[in-house]
DNA sequence: CAAAACCTTGAAGTAGGTCCAGAGTCAAGG
DNA sequence: CCTTGACTCTGGACCTACTTCAAGGTTTTG
């Protein structure tokens, strides 16, 4: 399998796939004789592993260590279920931010009666002096 | 009032006043005789703006947007309304976004029965083969 | 008068890619 | 055999919104 079928297959940019080889988050690549990359299911499977993290909005330095679980079976899993706590802290801090701004905007997008000159704009105004 | 003062009132980094400042959201200061920049109450006020719409999550594209409504006080601002209802939207948008993501990690958060070694961990495996 | 605190510049680094130019490779059609 | 189009290669620039750094110059404070 060269690069543009595995990255159809996993819904993925060829570059993003090159840049994941130069991060080390996928190994490098065997050749063929002309230098293009050839891969296997196993190289498949692992980019989707990372395409489902980053779905999960998982930085790479957190699928970098999830890997690293994968990569040594023998170790305890505890540490998986950590990370994913606080991955899951996170979001949800995120989350709450986020309401909080969009409840602002909406207060915001309130205070304009009717479209006016940019120099009585009241939502201009709220946003100089708020 | 010289360029740290000014930070110090707008609770801003210095670099990044004069990062705001290179990109053009800021006018480029008059200067001392020693080269140094100085500000008035005008730059305090555009600098808090700016700062009150980064708060509110807004692209430096979309404020360079509505610092041109407050530079031009003649056109119509309905634009003002639309942009901000746009960024509602998305903001909104996200919002779900991390909300369907916070349910899927809760619930692959709850596949781990008890910790084990890594090749045996539930929470991988889900990983691996949503 | 020296040290501390402030200011200057340009460049490089961050995350997670994306895009591009210029060149090489390969299969199908004429 | 030749061309066309699709695919691949490399290295590097670009994106956002800053932050950090190095190496110096200036001003204030004790």
């Amino acid at each position: 399998m060269r690069i543009g079928e595995l990255a159809k297959s996993a819904q993925t940019r060829v570059d993003t796939i090159r840049f994941y080889e130069r991060v080390g988050l996928l190994p490098k690549a065997a050749r063929t004789a002309s230098n293009y990359r050839t891969y296997s299911g196993v190289h498949l499977e692992r980019l989707a592993f990372i395409r489902r993290c980053r779905g999960l909005d998982m930085s790479l330095d957190e699928i970098r260590e999830l890997l690293k679980f994968c990569d040594e079976p023998h170790r305890k899993c505890g540490a998986v279920n950590e990370l994913l706590d606080r991955h899951i802290v996170e979001v949800e801090r995120r989350i709450h931010g986020l309401q909080k701004l969009a409840r602002e905007l909406r207060r915001l997008s309130t205070v304009c009666r009717s479209p006016a000159k940019a120099k009585d704009c009241e939502v201009l105004k709220a946003l100089r002096t708020f």
